[in-house]
RNA sequence: CUAGAUGAUCAAGCUCU
């Protein structure tokens, strides 16, 4: 059963639900008795591509099978509705979930405070971190980590400060999330000298930036056209660790190009196609609009050919 | 006795709001 999960699980993850469908029917042919995880698991791929009408029809296919949903089957389909900008019926089966005897966790509440925020609604958000307190659910750091985002979005950066200090009263452990959460919220409010206490501060801790960490310092200079800075982030990570992965070089080959530079842009795509980090469609929609903008629409067709000729979808 | 598969929070382009 394991094994089989395992395998559902990774074409899952590819977003291969074809693939995941078809070897799982092929194992219940084989005489395998499919078990909650493997549902879970099918329901949550579909849910990652945004396909809620095939999730659901998993969904029913559980009970079809004699076994019951459990907290993760609802989270999952919650979340997927969430992010399509519909928290108002998440919570309704949110609370259908509570019906039917289920105890939400923190995990459960958590996505739901994060879709409330991420629609900028941090007022339900608040009202369902509410709730979760009145449970007797002790917010953990992730539930803190998602507030903090909210109220950045909102610009409530009094308010950041203050609950970002308050964490360790909580008795919310302060984590590279957090760490991340706070720099990049400077950095979109661009105040990066913030971010950069934030980067220190982290460091002076013992904690280990990620390459999330990086990367999101990274882009904000590209974003604020200070190349040299950037550059400097890249090429420590290169020396240092941690290596820089499709999203950092997709930052800076942005940058380059919105910079007028896209002879360094197009140099470390190269560095790319003949390095082990492959570009994706992002990187090279960069690119493309790079060439666009300077009218070489030439080059421009002839990287979308590249793309192509390397099987990526245009979005 | 113990271990192994499923759910939440952080980073990139374009478009739309």
């Amino acid at each position: 059963h394991v094994v089989v999960g395992i395998l559902i699980n990774g074409f899952s993850n590819k977003g291969l639900m074809r693939d995941a469908v078809r070897f799982f029917l092929k194992a219940i042919d084989g005489g395998l008795e499919p078990n909650l995880v493997m549902f879970n698991t099918l329901i949550e791929g579909f849910c990652r591509v945004g396909k809620i009408e095939d999730a659901l029809k998993i969904f029913k296919q559980i009970q079809a099978n004699n076994l019951f949903p459990d907290v993760i089957t609802y989270t999952a389909i919650m979340k997927a509705i969430a992010d399509k900008k519909m928290s108002k019926m998440a919570l309704n089966i949110f609370f259908q979930m509570i019906k039917q005897g289920f105890i939400p966790d923190a995990v459960s509440y958590c996505a739901l405070i994060d879709g409330f925020c991420k629609q900028k609604k941090i007022a339900d958000g608040y009202k369902v971190f509410d709730m979760m307190i009145r449970s007797g659910l002790l917010p953990d750091t992730a539930t803190y980590n998602v507030l903090l985002n909210g109220l950045f979005r909102e610009g409530r950066l009094e308010e950041v400060s203050q609950l970002f200090h308050q964490l360790s009263k909580r008795g919310a452990k302060v984590d590279v999330i957090t760490y991340n959460t706070m720099i990049n919220g400077y950095c979109c409010a661009n105040k990066i000298g913030e971010a950069l206490k934030f980067y220190e501060d982290m460091k002076a801790k013992r904690m280990e930036p990620s390459i999330v960490t990086l990367t999101i310092l990274t882009d904000a200079f590209c974003k604020h056209r200070r190349m040299d800075e950037a550059l400097q982030m890249f090429n420590s990570m290169l020396d240092n660790g941690p290596l820089p992965n499709v999203v950092t070089y997709s930052c800076l080959i942005d940058g380059y190009c919105k910079a007028q530079d896209i002879r360094s842009a197009y140099d470390l795509y190269d560095q790319m196609v003949e390095g082990t980090v492959s570009p994706n469609i992002i990187t090279y929609s960069s690119l493309v609009h790079g060439f666009c903008r300077e009218g070489r629409l030439d080059e421009a067709s002839l990287v979308f050919q590249y793309a192509l000729d390397r099987g990526l979808m245009p979005d």
